[in-house]
DNA sequence: CCAAAATGTCTATTGATATAGACAACTATA
DNA sequence: TATAGTTGTCTATATCAATAGACATTTTGG
């Protein structure tokens, strides 16, 4: 047969190793090799994508890096991880509800977190004077022990003091509004775009060079309809989906 | 001053000219270069990436190619577009009214169009028998004839016969829907993931190697529910930002 | 046990990527 | 009209990326 992937591209500053590891993680995402458990031998995949077998080599070993698969002499390379995990995005948006049962283990940490007046940005975005006081977390989500998502969210500082105390301890944010006196919350609007890791996304969500991240800026509000928390979520794009029921 | 960027990667597989093309693009789409409408000069990028001036002269050419810059030899590097529509997604999303006023040319290309037998998965999503007869057209889309959208809709052949032309007249879903006796419908699910453009990609949509795609999977369906139109859709990330509002 | 099917390792060669330095050519402005 | 600031071009060198081929090593199955 001379069935043929759509080819991969030559010298334009992506490198063919590269370009084949990010195919085979997203096949492998996607279920394509589930029967076997395997990935195709390494000569059928030079061949499918018109490489040499070293070059095939290269992508498998940054996969191997990753913790994706891992080769044995005289089997065959195998598959010892594919997930993608569907986030809901609706009015009702929880992170560890929304996981729901597609994960364990769903931890929330605290990298680090501050106080800071608003710019204008975040002004508008929570309807507050320029130069308010704000409470900056920084968090890191993890599911399963994998890093999921790193954010950067901003509270009305007078409106809910320690609700970084409280995210620390409870790893949620859910229940770190709880804490500080605020029961209910409801996602007012997100914003979803799509750019490359850079360099803190590499470490943070132990991505590899060149993944996406899919970036999420998040307002959410009280049953009044006043914000009361806005953030900047990003989340490695080979790890998750969303999904907006209307 | 020794202010740098968050260094760019070496040796990953992805070419540090890319990296700092694609820094550049993304920070010219998020305006940070308003103010002169040029890009620094090569020597203070290089300092901010921490590279060679050959090398930043690669991006810049890289870019210049995507039409997106223009050196000037003695006034700097003019910036020629910068662009990232806004696609509201909601349960009354619709292609060219979402666009709105952000381009004042709206195009809709009919690319091909086909009968085909449902799958399992168009089945499933659109309430069907498996093998039922669905219509499928692809379509690219444009605004100010820039493209920024290709997708794939299917459609029950029965209910909706002559949708394709429908659609190749009007150049609207919305109108096309209307064509064939269906004058108002709802989004009903929008599934969004993000991938690296495939060979495809780069040519309908006008991009880059490298460049990202996001994808969405949206399923409409008729007032009482009855599921109308499954699309899977890519949007040049560098073009496009979804925003959902709850 | 043997052969087939895999992955592992080595050498060699070519072209792309990145750095380094020097200087030319052009533009804006003091 | 100098001069500083900027892009354009050239040469040279080192490393990475990709190809090519050969053969070793390990596992599986007949």
């Amino acid at each position: 047969m001379d069935m043929q992937e759509a080819a991969v591209r030559r010298q334009n500053g992506v490198a063919l190793w590269r370009q084949i590891a990010d195919r085979i993680r997203s096949a492998i995402a996607s279920g394509e090799y589930d029967e076997t458990g395997k990935v195709p031998p390494e000569i059928t995949l030079a061949a499918q994508f018109g490489v040499n077998r070293h070059t095939v080599r290269s992508a498998l070993a940054a996969l191997a890096q990753e913790g994706i698969v891992q080769a044995v002499q005289g089997r065959g390379t195998l598959i010892l991880r594919k997930e993608r995990l569907n986030f809901p995005i609706s009015r009702r948006t929880r992170f560890n509800q929304g996981i729901g049962d597609q994960a364990r283990e769903k931890e929330g940490l605290l990298l680090a977190s501050s106080e800071e007046a608003a710019t204008a940005d975040l002004a508008a975005r929570l309807q507050l004077p320029v130069g308010a006081r704000l409470i900056r977390l920084e968090t890191l989500r993890k599911a399963d022990r994998r890093p999921v998502s790193r954010a950067t969210a901003w509270f009305p500082a007078d409106r809910f003091a320690g609700i970084a105390d409280a995210y620390r301890d409870s790893g949620s944010i859910t229940a770190a509004f709880a804490a500080v006196g605020l029961p209910d919350y409801v996602r007012v609007s997100t914003e979803i775009t799509a750019i490359h890791a850079d360099n803190d996304d590499l470490s943070s969500l132990e991505l590899s060079p060149g993944a996406i991240v899919l970036v999420t800026r998040a307002l959410n509000a009280d049953p009044d309809g006043v914000p009361v928390q806005y953030a900047v979520s990003r989340f490695s794009a080979d790890a998750v989906q969303f999904t907006i029921e209307n």
